[in-house]
DNA sequence: CTTGGAAAGTCAACGAAGCTGACATAAAAT
DNA sequence: ATTTTATGTCAGCTTCGTTGACTTTCCAAG
């Protein structure tokens, strides 16, 4: 269990980092971190009626728009019947078009309408803020590392849903 | 809105890592990475007929055991309603006592039994290997760049609460 | 000593967002 | 023609958050 406890490696470097403490302080800070870092979207979408699910959908249509439900519903790792919720709200509203597959007839790819788009501008202007302002006083090396630890942590099948997004850069 | 777009700063250096494009993917590895930080623990809670709830008030009477009913109100910043009905089960059960307050009887104190402390080590365990493995591929100066990162991405007084608990190390 | 207010607990009702299971439909694939 | 796939929907359940109303206990100030 306290297997970081010693924390000196054969090569007599010190490795305080994987401490216990070390690791707890860690887990204490993604947790506090987390909850920062829905904060402003949580606010805003309470005004429209809205939750975090209604975010992370309108948040990965809009990555890649055109998307099917599965694939979606893949990314998201939830049910049908849950995402199936969210996502009539969002069609009904007049934020979110479902528009039968041309090649594929049983899918539907979804997009945001100009609403939809309106709306998730304003989510991820809002949490981008915080991450900028996070990441100028960080400096670019503590992103990188940043960004190094949260790859390392994630499950190998989000890390690929992760870096399939991530291939969609221009 | 697209502040980080043109990422260049006045003396020329690059700041590519404040591109809204960068920031986006922040926030989705920051997503994704959080998935991956609560799966190993809801695993185990499940099987216990426990939620994330129950894990948080384990964790956080573990780290400072003894602490208040209010205190841990505040530190997780849900109602007291909310958190009675997962601090009412926990004591039933036998992995939290609840010690009425020597100098102030109306506050109750919150202890691990040793059952409950059984608990808070697997959990603990699963997430701290996790966390570990992570920090171990990224290195330390990843580490120390994570850790800036999530600090900075904190509320005020979230950040009060995390580096208090900070000054509880030894 | 009495009274006001803080700390804690309880009951009820509700909402968001997960889940399972069962079933329907259309279209593609075999 | 049959099976599989993609999607949607209904019903019901669970966790965990919320608000509001109320009680009990107890400290502390008047």
């Amino acid at each position: 269990m306290a297997e970081g406890a010693i924390a000196t490696s054969q090569s007599g470097e010190s490795l305080l980092f994987l401490t216990d403490e070390q690791i707890r302080k860690g887990v204490e800070a993604m947790y506090f971190a987390y909850r920062g870092f829905t904060a402003d979207p949580d606010r805003i979408l309470h005004q429209y009626g809205y939750g975090r699910a209604h975010h992370r959908a309108i948040h990965f249509i809009n990555r890649s728009q055109g998307m099917t439900v599965n694939n979606l519903l893949s990314v998201l790792g939830v049910t049908k019947q849950s995402l199936n919720r969210v996502l009539r709200t969002l069609i009904e509203d007049g934020l979110v078009e479902s528009r039968i597959g041309k090649r594929d007839k049983r899918e539907r790819h979804l997009f945001l309408t100009e609403t939809g788009g309106k709306l998730e501008r304003e989510l991820s202007g809002a949490q981008r803020a915080r991450m900028r302002a996070a990441y100028r006083v960080a400096g670019p090396e503590a992103v990188a590392g940043f960004r190094q630890v949260l790859e390392a942590m994630m499950d190998p099948e989000l890390r690929r849903h992760f870096n399939t997004l991530k291939d969609n850069e221009a």
